[in-house]
DNA sequence: TTGTAAGCGTTATCAA
DNA sequence: TTGATAACGCTTACAA
């Protein structure tokens, strides 16, 4: 005699009464639904049939707990509000969804501390990997992914120390940016950079050593803002930087926001772009290509970095041989009228 | 005699193992960090320095699967790289966040056969809520969730049918723009929709109702394509109005993307904002105010959409009295350079 | 090909 | 205040 029934959750249809109504066990419905080849095609199609018609629906904390799998990727990103990051989700998304996975997104304001709190956080729900956004986490952060075997995946950026990594040498591209304006025959080229994340800082780099390269370099042309990025933090420095420095004729902004914000400044002052001042900018968001001059940047496969990071998570949670432990999928210097 | 040993998921440390090493029972481990207060005050700190000594993480499955709650709201939106959904989804997960739920994102893709599609994906994780945008799903979409017993609160638009909402009158907000470009002596109002979705068409609707008002309607007027919304349409559609209709004074967007794409198509075709047309949009992202002339637009609360609707569902999910199942966040009508 | 039994880690129930 | 026991719904291991 039964004592304890309990609360029942969702749809209170369960494995076991497909059972009953079809005149089969439990299990057998599970087969018939995960690995159908299992089954007789006629015993299948009548479970079937009753599944449809009792409208079951799984549940996936039973599953997980049963198969010690949960079918779910933490995803970490620096910010939402970052349509880069987004594009990113959106190619993560679409690789996980087919493949039955589930997404869990983590947004760490860019902060190492909230990075690692997440983590923790989020653990409970028995990641089976994790998708990462750059390469500079606390050292505990690679220690709790060791000491659990959660294996990662780190977006946006390469490295050679093993980590899996899918991106673009964020380096090589400002370089790239920088060279550029050097061959539109701009010298006195200055470099504005919010946020100051290890992505913007490695843009500082590549352009640091291709005016040194060129005997250009001159440090008081950078602008360095930890705060976050905005067009009005472009629109104020790009005033202060021409205001200080008279002679700058070009300004490799590390983002795109911050190169519309300059843009709009020069148009508030009457500077022409880019007789006066050059703009460049970085990423190429939909709004680089329908400003006035339309924005130099450079395009970034955020898309497919998503896309491809969660493809090579999958092949690595699987078990599969990782061919490419290294995907760089590169970046395009795209020259519009601001330069 | 202990007989099957299965694989272990996560860190492997579990309240048994936690009691074990306290010498307590399980279920008091779970009560010291679930309902402090019924522990006694010694024993709490013993098990909370076990607990933290051993690296003790909680298995949400376990948890979901015993307490016939997930912790867990689906949120569905209709895009995510529209950055109005972005931003309320942000409103979502602080609230979420701080109440321990955890969020799953939907994206419908505009489409209501997703949306229906996605909701019977998402109710694997039995979901304890749901947050939609819009109020227009299929019938089936109610249904399941009726009979499931799933509270759901509808974020960006009102109804007064009794369903839980938060937003504002997108009719009204476009009559009020309208209004505006009336008021300001435009006479040869052009609107100028893409997606087509319901939130767009009841802009519309209020566009329509303030022009006929002034006797100023004309369906000629009215430029609609279903296809997504750009940067690029805007100016496509732009140059198209002002050819077939030259006396069109002024452009309501039904965004403002579209309406950057139409300021940008000025520039290149030499026509002054606002003096040979007017220009406004909807939603005041961020770029509205750095185009020049800086664009004219509908300012909505969307953080706070998603923040309140989160609330309000908690509320709903804690059998709490609804005091206001219909919440009007308003909108601003947002005045500058473009028109 | 199908079924039985046990176990996944947690919480609800009831008892002490 | 603490604990024993069963139950949540599913899948693994093993047997038929």
């Amino acid at each position: 005699m039964p004592r304890k029934p309990r609360l029942r959750s969702g749809s209170g249809v369960t494995l076991h009464e497909i059972g009953l109504a079809a005149g089969v066990s439990a299990i057998t419905v599970s087969r018939a639904l995960n690995s159908p080849e299992r089954v007789s095609e006629a015993l299948r199609n009548k479970i079937l049939e009753t599944v449809d018609r009792l409208g079951y629906v799984p549940n996936r904390s039973a599953r997980s707990l049963a198969s010690a799998r949960s079918r779910t990727i933490l995803v970490l990103v620096p910010s939402l509000t970052n349509t880069v990051f987004i594009d990113t989700l959106v190619g993560v998304e679409e690789v996980l969804r087919v493949a039955g996975y589930q997404m869990l997104i983590g947004n760490t304001h860019y902060s190492a501390s909230e990075e690692l709190q997440l983590l923790r956080a989020y653990l409970e729900h028995q990641p089976d990997g994790i998708l990462v956004t750059g390469l500079s986490q606390p050292p505990e952060f690679g220690a709790i992914l060791e000491k659990l075997g959660i294996p990662a995946v780190y977006m946006m950026d390469l490295t050679d120390d093993g980590r899996l990594c899918v991106g673009f040498s964020q380096e090589e591209a400002g370089a790239a940016i920088t060279a550029h304006l050097l061959a539109r025959g701009y010298r006195r080229i200055a470099f504005m950079g919010a946020q100051l994340d290890e992505r913007v800082l490695k843009r500082l780099e590549g352009y640091r050593a291709t005016l040194h390269a060129a005997q250009l370099y001159d440090a008081k042309l950078e602008f360095l803002d930890p705060s976050p990025s905005s067009m009005q933090m472009g629109a104020e420095a790009l005033e202060r930087l021409l205001r200080e420095h008279p002679d700058c004729d070009a300004v490799f902004c590390c983002n795109d926001d911050l190169a519309i914000g300059a843009i709009a400044q020069c148009h508030r002052l009457g500077l022409a772009v880019p007789d006066r001042v050059a703009i460049a900018g970085f990423n190429d968001l939909q709004p680089a290509a329908w400003t006035t001059p339309a924005l130099t940047t450079v395009a970034t496969p955020r898309n497919r970095i998503g896309a491809e990071a969660a493809r090579l998570l999958l092949e690595r949670i699987a078990g599969l041989v990782i061919s490419a432990p290294r995907q760089d999928l590169g970046f395009a210097v795209v020259a519009r009228g601001s330069s």
